[in-house]
DNA sequence: GATGAATGAGTGTTCATTCAT
DNA sequence: TATGAATGAACACTCATTCAT
């Protein structure tokens, strides 16, 4: 049982290993999964996930870091390619980063949960880590954006700011339980009863229209 | 102590002197109380909360509904005294939203836990009932809004459903544990360490300036 | 809502609209239902049931009281139509007293709640009144049964006795949950996987033949 | 305290820690304990009876299954020295099989709860378990009797079904809480006044020789 | 490093019964 | 008598984390 010092590649393969159990465990059933549930799907031992991660919440963030990156690679894309006129950009825009996101599906309800449940049992250092990166990433697809258009500095980190709240905001107000699906149809529910792609896209197109004509 | 069947007002009494505790309960903590301690700070017995509430979570909900209504109000009022020029309603409204939301403190980190947390144990009814009124509010203030603009019918319920929406968002990409907040101010997290209150004023007539120039 | 006292009348009408109510609920789920649900369904407040009745357990036990001289009124029947040979005897009498037990069907699982689940909050009286009553039936039947044979006095209670106990144990060994049984086909269970009825039929008519043939 | 993996003999060492404490406290009251009284009582900690026992209720179903297995031997064992003719062989079984019984006074007020009690919150697999040991015990000790006998393939097996049914019916028909059983002598309850031991001698004499003078 | 046994805090909810009107 | 609000005891089970081997 005892083995030897892992060097970085099977330290990072452990890591990896666990963090696809873990996300698999999630998309099933948006629930945070207990380290047990993780570690028999991971092929280990309880114990031995704490040699990878301090806590479990620990490997939540870590999804939801990866997902944020990717989600934010997609809109640098995005941006490279942005029409010249503010109308036009601001669709471009709305259309690429609603694409992205399609492909980062677990975002959304990890993201939900990071202030009131994966925080609550965070190690202080695991927090300024993924606040860093994410800070990291949206300067930089910020100052993509300042780049190649006319504004000013910092406002490009704002509006993706602005945006990425847009859509973490939208998600939450348009998301419900799949038993209440079928029941919004019901008379008074209709404003609530909207199709969160398709809303978000119009949404992202009005904030960045506002942010581009000023 | 009071046996006799209630009449609706003591039975409002009731819910109020339980939904003061909860409220004072979780403000101090930021997070939901057990039912127990609940009980003990409104001075009835732990069984008697399920007289009000069949679950706890419906506590909570009641809470939001309660801050949101107050929101929505707020909004009302600030929209029936907009100036005309979209540049200036934009900056109006976002100033007299801003106002009103800091009103009710506990209104985002209770929206915070909705999806996460308070619809896991919510009964459908009580969540239907919720989202209702919630959608009710919506409506009323959307028309409130097209009705003295230039906004086509919806718009205006569109546009405070996404003004609502970055609130919430911001407000969860911002919000940071107390322990957190001295350490923001290191290199490379001045991205993320901004005023929520500032933020979201300005964010907010953004959005609202895209909308009303269309 | 205050209401003059009832008499006698009104007070057995009470009493069987309850047992009613506790039987339906008890035939459905065959666990005791709540007193909260009795009530309900029987259309009277939660605190008047215990108008009638001092402990839940009393209701059931009324029931119980009920089936079971419903049952030892079929023996009787049977054992006054009983052909003369011991042998013919024994088949008779366990065709209809299987006939009887029939009829009613919630006697056996209320039976065998009785020691573990009734007896325990049952008051003293109730619990001796039952007994008494039940002791009483056995006694009256016994006697109809020593009359018409060549039965010592008193042997015709035990073996009524000794038959409602083996009814009783099979009925426990033979009963599953629904769940159960479907797997009982399974190699290694047969031994149990037999029709109760067929089985009661048959051990009745051992015990009755070693009865009758001393 | 111990921490590392457990071996066969070591898990087995806690299973019966636990089995023995169960009992004991089973023994007192003849109510189930909660688990944190069993816990305490074995000397652990709540949450480590679940490393045994998956359910409050599979420790007691565990305690059954060897009370019923030693009855079952000391059936077999009687049934090995059973004499020839059919009236002496019944009463040799029924001293036989009532003596084995006395060894395990709990068996029955354990027995007793299954139905009603134990059965409602077992896992399926431990109780399909339960009943398979059950029904090997008893087809085993069938096979012994139908060896040494007359008796029919099949039959054995069913007198000892019907035995162990009579016993347990007997039993619930003659035991009373302690509180009552003075009060018994009072007239008309004389025919519930019986001693069990004695009566069940008798009933298993009766079946035994229908049984065998078929 | 790996294991998994041990820990023990933590909690929402049910429900029989009482009793002030 | 009828009502139903109030009571508060009772409890199985989960689970993140530790740490002896």
């Amino acid at each position: 049982m005892a083995r030897p010092t892992l060097n970085d590649d099977e330290r990072a393969q452990r890591r990896t290993q666990l963090l696809a159990a873990a996300h698999a465990l999630f998309r099933a059933t948006r629930e945070l999964p207990s380290v047990a549930r993780i570690a028999e799907a991971a092929g280990v031992a309880k114990g031995s996930v704490y040699n990878s991660f301090s806590t479990k919440e620990e490997i939540f963030i870590a999804l939801l870091e990866d997902s944020f990156a990717g989600l934010l690679a997609g809109a640098v894309d995005t941006i490279s390619a942005l029409p010249r006129g503010a109308e036009a950009a601001a669709g471009a825009f709305a259309d690429g980063y609603v694409a992205a996101l399609s492909r980062f599906p677990d975002l959304l309800p990890l993201a939900g949960m990071t202030n009131a449940v994966l925080e609550k049992n965070l190690p202080v250092d695991a927090m300024l880590r993924f606040k860093t990166r994410l800070a990291a990433g949206l300067g930089a697809a910020g100052e993509a954006l300042e780049a190649g258009r006319r504004i000013a500095h910092g406002d490009g980190t704002d509006l993706l700011l602005h945006t990425w709240s847009l859509t973490l905001g939208l998600w939450q107000a348009l998301d419900y339980p799949a038993a209440i699906r079928p029941r919004l149809r019901r008379a008074g529910l209709a404003v609530l009863d909207r199709d969160f792609v398709t809303e978000l896209r119009a949404a992202v197109k009005v904030l960045w229209r506002g942010a581009l004509t000023t």
